[in-house]
DNA sequence: ATAGGGTTAG
């Protein structure tokens, strides 16, 4: 066999064979570029190790990693130590950076990590900026740290470090940490920009993001696509569409991520048909569109439960010749679970056999997600056998902790919680899977908790051998959340004794249990020690609990001295928590001030509008309740409407204000009206007044009597047993109205009555009712989840797998999963 | 001759 020679194996042996398109007199190297690496590497294995050669090793290495094929460029790394070779400086930052981008396992990393310092390469700047780079993607932020401390005890941090370890903490759910580093850092290019961003977006510091981007103004890095793309996307993650479609106008560089961002952006603030209408515009305007672009309406379309709408969109997808993605899939599945379409399911589920599943190279880790939400979608399709025989099909070993909690949904959904939590520990058990065990353990306290029975959650952690963090908090959140801040705080000091160190997340709900138990001395006294004692620094959460603290106990002038005098810019939710006491104890001043703050901050959030106007409502003055509605209409602001749903035999069923898409509207509007007269006779008096705060005047007085919590109770009286708990989840406070009728009906019913709100929870029994708990802007959010719910077309075709593609949070699918159960 | 840090979809 001839062998060329190995140092110019560019220059073409044969001119001829050189396309007639291309002129002669252009450079060729990059013409016959192509065939390199599969010549070099024959040549490569047939040489002696060499370290003039080495080069070419590289340079075969880098090829891979440009062709987006790192799992290549890892494998020719083995091969070259398998021949022998010895990689130097250059050849570690390559494959660094392939094993970040796998990025499935850290495993690799660590070998990677060893072999630079057996060859002593750790000191080498760009080696270990690679280094932290590479941990940072693969999650291990422990070890991105410690060599970027090394680095820093050697001085030999350069930009590069610094972006790279504020990268690790952005993309690794620390957001606070980035921006410490963030500040630390010296000097500020595009790419600390793009860094940080992101960074403020996932926590809503809008006002550090619109730092940012003044300083991206002033120093020109804007004209930097990247840095526009990032900002653009800041301002949609934080809601702030109207910015965001300015910085875009005024993009004069825009790619395809930029039109994406905005894309996303609507279609994740609820402005669904903006986001299509400019997805129309990018078709119209020939952009190539990807699988971002793609996978993004298609997922609009599922949480809306428009599956087939999404389907649709796939089939368009196919004929422009995109590439669908697992991300593409499991969003499609869930639309089509959704709306229980059967065939269209098949169909996707015929392309993932042909295009995604058993690849010989394909990633097992992607591949399960796409068989998790087949086997839910059969199962939502009535196709029970179809499900369990995918089931079978997943070997084992690859079955995750989702596989089984979809597959629980299907085997147990008639058993009751309590069952379900006995199969998952059986689960647990025959696994040996104990960081599993913890994660549903901890979901079903919390679950027992939201449904109202903390004293169950409490057996669930006394049973559990193994408890963390999440256990101790979860706990002591539920006793706070009943009112029970004695309890509470109980567990706040066994938690400690245990050896867990309390954490800012603890302290919030230290300060909620002092709040709601009445406890506002002890409050204060957390508050002052927290910081000095634990070095827990106080941030906007803390302070909104104090606020609330000081709030409901009527001290509003000093929760306000205390909003003057922090040391952070007051975040929209402090402000909104003392308007909240404000109208409770019916300071309008006062409030009339708070206002104004609230409204110069988050200008579109309808709860401000509506707290003003209810307090005006509650103070009776009815021309300020007309001003501020006016000027909600004048500015475009809508009011969320309210939604509730109640679980009964037949699942969940989900109710807006005079909804009649229930196919049992006729019974319950009947049952509605007969129960209506019968409290009447007991002394219930609608109260009028309360309507005015839930709907146009106009149309006040009929619809008092369909509030959607008023139907949600007709339906769970319907749907229920005798003598069984009907539990109402509401996503607005409960109306004023609902609540006196409410407890005049648990007098004549055989049913005990929960009602959760965004406030808190309402125990209806024998005509009284009891009010206990709190809410922190957590069991708010976690409310809003729950209200995507009604967006699924109607209840009862509305999937949990929509509900996990609405929150992207197993943990709630599961509390979900057992809820329904 | 060759190197490290970057945005969007679930």
């Amino acid at each position: 066999m001839q062998v060329p020679h190995p140092i110019q194996p560019s220059p073409p042996t044969n001119p001829h064979k050189r396309p007639h398109s291309q002129p002669h007199h252009q450079p060729h190297l990059h013409l016959h570029f192509p065939q390199l690496p599969h010549h070099a590497l024959q040549i490569l294995t047939h040489l002696s190790p060499s370290p003039s050669l080495l080069f070419w090793w590289n340079r075969l290495i880098r090829t891979a990693l440009r062709d987006a094929a790192p799992r290549k460029a890892l494998n020719l790394y083995k091969q070259m130590l398998c021949l022998g070779w010895n990689p130097d400086h250059y050849t570690y930052p390559f494959v660094l950076k392939a094993s970040g981008e796998l990025s499935t396992s850290s495993c690799v990393g660590f070998s990677l990590h060893s072999h630079v310092c057996v060859n002593g390469y750790e000191s080498n700047v760009f080696v270990s900026n690679a280094l932290v780079a590479m941990y940072g993607k693969c999650g291990v932020l422990g070890d991105a740290r410690k060599v970027f401390d090394e680095m820093s005890q050697r001085g030999v941090c350069d930009g590069v470090s610094w972006n790279s370890i504020v990268s690790a903490y952005a993309r690794n759910g620390e957001p606070g940490a980035a921006l410490g580093m963030f500040v630390l850092g010296g000097e500020v290019d595009a790419v600390s920009l793009v860094n940080v961003l992101p960074a403020c977006a996932s926590v809503g510091a809008w006002r550090g993001g619109k730092e940012v981007h003044g300083y991206a103004l002033r120093s020109g890095l804007v004209e930097d696509v990247y840095v526009g793309n990032a900002v653009v996307d800041m301002y949609a993650k934080c809601g702030m569409m109207g910015e965001a479609k300015k910085v875009f106008e005024g993009m004069e560089v825009k790619d395809l991520v930029t039109w994406n961002a905005m894309v996303t952006g609507f279609s994740q603030s609820g402005e669904f048909d903006d986001a299509l209408v400019l997805f129309e515009k990018m078709w119209e305007n020939e952009i190539e569109l990807n699988v971002v672009t793609w996978s993004a309406v298609i997922s609009g379309y599922a949480q809306r439960g428009l599956g087939f709408e999404a389907m649709d969109i796939f089939r368009k997808m196919i004929l422009s010749r995109s590439a669908p993605n697992v991300v593409t899939l499991v969003s499609l599945l869930s639309g089509c679970a959704a709306v229980g379409a059967l065939i269209q399911g098949r169909e996707i589920h015929g392309y993932a056999i042909k295009h995604m599943l058993n690849r010989p190279y394909g990633d097992l880790g992607e591949d399960i997600k796409v068989q998790n939400a087949l086997i839910d979608m059969y199962a939502k399709c009535k196709s029970f056998d179809m499900a369990h025989s995918l089931f079978n099909l997943v070997l084992p070993e690859e079955r995750d902790v989702v596989t089984w909690t979809v597959m629980i949904g299907v085997a147990c959904a008639r058993l009751s919680a309590l069952r379900f939590g006995k199969q998952i520990h059986a689960y647990v058990i025959r696994n040996r899977f104990e960081s599993a065990m913890l994660f549903v353990a901890n979901c079903l306290i919390d679950m027992y908790s939201k449904c109202g029975d903390v004293d169950t959650a409490r057996n669930v952690f006394n049973l559990m051998v193994q408890k963390n963090f999440i256990s101790w908090t979860s706990l002591m959140t539920g006793y706070g959340m009943h009112g029970r801040g004695e309890e509470a705080l109980q567990i706040f000091d066994r938690m400690q004794e245990a050896g867990f160190v309390p954490d800012g997340v603890t302290f919030v709900v230290v300060l909620y249990a002092c709040s709601h138990s009445g406890m506002v001395d002890r409050g204060i006294k957390y508050f002052q020690t927290m910081q000095r004692e634990y070095g827990v620094i106080q941030g906007a959460e803390h302070y909104a609990c104090m606020v609330d603290l000081l709030g409901r106990a009527g001290r509003l002038n000093e929760a306000l001295d205390l909003i003057k005098g922090m040391p952070i810019e007051p975040s929209p939710i402090v402000w909104f928590t003392l308007l909240s006491a404000c109208r409770t104890h019916g300071n309008v001043e006062l409030g009339e001030y708070v206002a104004g703050r609230l409204l110069d901050l988050e200008s579109q959030n309808d709860g401000s509008y509506t707290l003003l106007s209810n307090m005006y409502a509650n103070a009776g003055r009815w021309k300020d309740v007309a001003r501020v509605r006016s000027l909600m209409r004048s500015t475009g602001i809508r009011k969320r409407p309210g939604c509730s749903w109640v679980q009964a035999k037949k699942g969940t069923a989900s109710f807006f204000v005079g909804d009649r898409s229930n196919p049992q509207s006729q019974e319950i509007y009947e049952l509605l009206a007969d129960l209506i007269q019968r409290i009447k006779v007991l002394g219930y008096v609608p109260e009028t007044s309360f309507a005015l705060h839930d709907v146009d005047d106009e149309e006040k007085g009929d619809l008092l009597s369909e509030h959607s919590e008023k139907l949600a109770l007709a339906y769970g009286i319907l749907n229920s047993a005798p003598g069984t708990p009907i539990r109402i989840t509401k996503n607005l406070r409960v109306c004023g109205d609902c609540h006196s009728a409410f407890t005049f009906i648990s007098q004549i019913v055989d049913h005990e009555i929960i009602l959760r709100d965004s406030s808190r929870f309402h125990h209806f029994k024998k005509g009284s009712c009891s009010c206990r708990g709190y809410w922190t802007r957590q069991h708010v959010f976690d409310l809003d989840i729950d209200f995507s719910f009604k967006l699924c077309k109607t209840a009862s075709t509305c999937s949990q797998s929509t509900v996990l593609c609405a929150c992207g949070e197993p943990s709630s699918t599961v509390v979900l999963i057992v809820t329904s159960a």
